[in-house]
DNA sequence: AGAGTAGTGGACCGCGCGGTCAATAACTTT
DNA sequence: AAAGTTATTGACCGCGCGGTCCACTACTCT
C-alpha cells in the first residue's frame, strides 16, 4: 500500500523501555529517546503517538512479559514447588544488589513515579501485583498438595505477604543494600511458613 | 547584623517536600515551588541552593524525622513490644492503602526516582532503611526478652524481613491495592515468627 | 509509468525550565 | 544619621523541552 517502516519495532520498543528504565519517565526528554532509537521524532510520533501513551506502551508490555516470566519460572511439578519459589525469590534478593541492577525494576520505578496521578498505570501495575502474588499462590498449593507446606497453610495469604517481600526487596536493594540481607529477607520469610508436621521416626 | 529573614524556615522546608512528595523530583519545577512556599527565586536560591540541594535538605530531614517518629512509636516496655509493633505495621498498611496516600512516602519515593543515579539519595535512603531495621529488632528483642517470641528466634533477620514486607506495603499500595490485603500481609509476616512453645496445662 | 499512500527526518514552534542578577528593602552597628 | 550587610523580588537569560509540520522518500496498485 505504502512504504513500510524500516524499523524493527520490537527492538525500538526495547530501546525505549530502557531509557525510561534508567532515567524515569520525567526525566527522559524525547531527544533522548531519538537519540536511543535512532529515529526521527515524526516517525516516534508517527508510530507510537506522545510521550505519554510510549510510555504506557512499554510500560503494559514489561507488566505483561514479567507476570509471563514469573509463571514460566514457577512452573513445574508439585514436588519442587516450594524451592522453586524459594530460588526465584533469591534470585529477585540477588538481583536486587547487584550494582548493575541499580535502576530497580521498572514496574517499580513506574508505578513509584506515575501512579500516584495517572490512573492507567496504577491499574496496569495493580494487575501486575496481582499476577504476580497468583502465580506465587499457585505454586504455594502446589507445595501445599505435595505436603511442603502444613494442611492449615493458606496459599493465598502467603502468596501476598511474599509478594511484599519482593517488592520490599527492590525497594531497599535500590539503596544499595547488600545482597547477603536481601537474600536473609527472603530465607526468613520462607522460614516462617508453616511447615508441615514432622514425621515419626 | 543585617536584615533579618522574613520567613519560617521549617514551615518553607516543609512546603517544598510535600511538592517533591506529590510529584516526585524531576516533575517539580522550581515554580511549583516558588508557589508552595511564597518565596522568590532569589530567596530560596539564596537560602538553600538550587532545587539539587533543596531536595537533598528536605529528604534527610524526612528520614532523620521518619527514623525517630519508629522509634518513639515502638518504644515502650517489653511486654507489649510485639503488640506495638504489629500495630504500628497494620497501621503503615492502612496508611499505605487509604487514597489520600497514594502518594505514598518520600522515602520510597525518592529512593525509587534518584538512587540510581545520585549516591547521597541512595546513602541516606540505606541509612534510613537501617534505622528502621534497628528499630524493629529492638522491638522484636524486647519481645523475646517477654518470652512473646521463640527463645532461637534471631529478632535481626526478623527485622529485616519485616523490613521488607513494610517497604513491600508502599509498593503495592501505590498501585491501589487494598486495605484488607495490605493488613492481611502484615498479619501473615506476623503468623510467621517464631513463636515460643506453648504453656503446658 | 503515474497516482496514491504511508514512513521518515529534521526544521521549527512557543513555552517553561533551572538558574542569575541587579535594584531595592530591612535590618545592625558605629 | 550614615555605613555596612543581608534578604527579597522579579525581570531576565539561554536552553532544551514536548510537540507539530512538511518536504521528501519508498513503496503498492492500477
Amino acid at each position: 500500500m505504502a512504504r513500510p517502516r524500516t524499523f524493527d519495532e520490537a527492538q525500538v520498543l526495547r530501546a525505549v523501555r530502557d531509557q525510561f528504565w534508567n532515567k524515569g519517565y520525567a526525566a527522559t526528554s524525547m531527544d533522548d529517546l531519538m537519540q536511543a532509537t535512532g529515529l526521527g521524532k515524526g516517525s516516534l510520533y508517527g508510530a507510537f503517538g506522545d510521550k505519554h501513551q510510549l510510555f504506557l506502551k512499554v510500560f503494559d508490555a514489561y507488566c505483561v512479559s514479567s507476570v509471563e516470566a514469573v509463571k514460566k519460572t514457577l512452573e513445574g511439578p508439585d514436588a519442587g514447588a516450594l524451592e522453586r519459589l524459594r530460588q526465584y525469590l533469591l534470585g529477585v534478593a540477588t538481583a536486587s544488589a547487584a550494582p548493575s541492577n541499580r535502576r530497580g525494576c521498572l514496574l517499580g520505578r513506574g508505578t513509584a513515579e506515575l501512579a500516584s496521578e495517572d490512573a492507567q498505570v496504577a491499574d496496569r501495575a495493580l494487575e501486575t501485583f496481582q499476577g504476580l502474588e497468583a502465580a506465587f499462590v499457585r505454586c504455594l498449593e502446589q507445595a501445599k498438595a505435595h505436603g511442603d507446606l502444613a494442611p492449615q497453610a493458606d496459599p493465598r495469604k502467603l502468596g501476598a505477604m511474599l509478594l511484599a517481600v519482593m517488592r520490599g526487596l527492590e525497594a531497599v536493594g535500590k539503596a544499595g543494600m547488600d545482597e547477603a540481607s536481601l537474600r536473609g529477607m527472603v530465607e526468613t520469610a520462607f522460614e516462617g511458613l508453616p511447615a508441615p508436621a514432622k514425621r515419626r521416626r
